[in-house]
DNA sequence: TTGTAGGCGTTATCAG
DNA sequence: CTGATAACGCCTACAA
């Protein structure tokens, strides 16, 4: 006893067959069935609850209103937003979300892939990991291979394949350094990473040639790396100790590899009394809500993650549906200017 | 042409039956099959990346591997990292996680319950919604009758028939005060809401009992409620406005609705220039991320989300394989001293 | 040691 | 107007 209402309760119910319960249902009637019979079927349906069994539905070739979804780690405002616009545009369009956290791992991400083939999912939206390795994108052609469409979010290359969303990541990294440099600042560091991730490479680059363009001057000890992928774990500390060693070398620091990061380091600058913007200036990127409640506010590059989500997923239902979309949306970045950088040239 | 690869394809490929196909890879063969044949399916199955069709399973009985989640807002961290909890207990017993938002809305619920009924999960965990009436417990009721099996988490009445998850509210409400109270207030204000919401009516309780107690006047006055259950909007700043024209009806204020509402008003205060702690203490409830940033930061009740929510699946998973559970699960919640309660006592 | 048959809930096709 | 029947992919008896 499962306790689930089946087309064939209702048939037993009103007296009738299954198939004639499906048709009406399905609304599949050219005036084929009687008026009484419609009415008594709808009406046992409602009282019974009855929800048709989209598994089964599967099976007879109708899509799975499902599509799985990856991310690093939920509990990332970044991608808690992003996660709702999907969610949003999905429940528009009558779909569920299977959301996995890859934990920036490869295996997660396989676990993911493997969960989606064995769910059958409609689509994926992905938000890949960092791990080096060119298993990442064996797992998607699994997925590729497998009739599965994909649609890559915030974590892809500027140029490749697959469907995705992201916002220019070279050039918001370059006009970070623009911000920087009109508020007087000219020792500009960064923090990068050492994660093999095509976003960190974009705006590594935007602000190389940024400094370039600027002539600005970039030694090696002004870059510093993240090397794991917890925004929030005691590297972070390091990195910020670090950075507060050397406070000559640079007027301001980038913190590209996101909000989070630079957050941490204004904690732990905090806790060992050095000031911001006074004593360094931080800037971010993405523009996490906490970022705008810490003290000093936070100067960032916001990303529109609730729209991307939304984005993604309607890109991805075209995909599904097998209208043609976009190969690249591409949204738009705005650089947020709070308190954590100094404007030197008006302190001057 | 679907690409999915099925138990048929591989049959073909091995040039034996589906059904041996079945049984090797399910390992039900008490030596039954030759050697040979095992290995060459298992081979065939690996490059082939055969992944059986989770819904042909349930369609024979065996479960899905997927539950349910409704939460309000997966873009509140308390959620977030409940979240995560509940998918990593699945994960390591091989259940995916559905997530849905309720927007705090009986309709949210409601489409939640139905997507749930139609998926035919496993099981599902709710943490419900604040909208009066008694059509949650009918969503409930829903599910139940379908035989999927259900679990609450958080928002919960302490005494109910669903298996539940939660920490006692009304103790913690009534332990912040006496916490407030040691450190030397007496005059002591709350937010409070208007939600018919079983935590929060505890929390309440709690502080009116605590105030009894320990022999301190509660007027009407020193309640603030707040409607919307959106803890950043508008209505966040006039309650804050509002505490902030009256600073002399009380030295401290408990905000039980959670932290983010009393980051919200101490931005707002600190945007009008009054100080917290020294004008105004505030402590809040959740223990957010955000409440050890913000400045100063916030004393708090802290409620242990992610083992909560391991607890809950882990909870839900035994009732899903007919293993009895506990039909409540209690958790320690502890108080976290910060800055932003004055110590009324030191400080004279 | 392996194959065949039936059925899970649904839908589509074809009879009645 | 309505009912059988087959099929989707898988699993389990049972038959060979």
């Amino acid at each position: 006893m499962k306790g689930r209402v089946t087309l064939k309760d209702i048939a037993a119910a009103a007296g009738v067959s299954a198939s004639t319960v499906s048709l009406v249902l399905n609304g599949k009637i050219g005036s084929r069935v009687s008026a009484a019979t419609v009415a008594k079927i709808r009406d046992i349906a409602e009282n019974l609850h009855y929800q048709p069994d989209i598994n089964a539905q599967r099976l007879k070739g109708k899509a799975l209103p499902i599509i799985g979804l990856v991310v690093p780690n939920i509990t990332n405002y970044f991608y808690s937003e992003m996660t709702k616009g999907i969610m949003d545009a999905g429940a528009n369009a009558g779909y569920n979300v299977i959301l996995l956290n890859s934990e920036n791992t490869l295996q997660g991400e396989q676990l993911a892939a493997e969960a989606f083939l064995s769910v059958r999912v409609a689509g994926a939206i992905v938000c890949g990991v960092c791990e080096p390795g060119t298993e990442e994108s064996v797992i998607l052609e699994e997925l590729k291979r497998a009739g599965i469409p994909v649609v890559k979010i915030d974590r892809c290359e500027w140029n490749e394949k697959y469907p995705r969303v992201m916002i220019d990541n070279y050039q918001a990294a370059y006009d970070s350094v623009k911000c920087l440099h009109r508020l007087g600042h000219r020792k500009i560091g960064i923090i990068a990473t050492t994660w093999d991730l095509g976003i960190m490479n974009a705006r590594e680059q935007g602000y190389q040639q940024a400094m370039k363009d600027l002539d600005l001057e970039i030694s090696e000890s002004m870059i510093y790396r993240k090397k794991s992928y917890d925004l929030t774990d005691e590297e972070a500390d390091e990195i910020a100790d670090d950075i507060s060693k050397h406070l000559n070398r640079h007027t301001a620091i980038l913190a590209i590899p996101g909000d989070v990061l630079a957050i941490e380091c204004i904690v732990y600058w905090k806790r060992h009394g050095i000031n911001v913007p006074d004593d360094i200036s931080i800037m971010g990127f993405d523009n996490v809500y906490m970022g705008s409640i810490i003290e000093p506010a936070l100067t960032t590059v916001d990303q529109p993650k609730y729209e991307m989500g939304k984005g993604a997923m309607e890109l991805l239902i075209k995909a599904i549906e097998g209208r043609s979309g976009a190969k690249r949306l591409v949204y738009q970045y705005q650089i947020i200017e709070r308190n954590s950088v100094r404007n030197i040239c008006a302190s001057e």
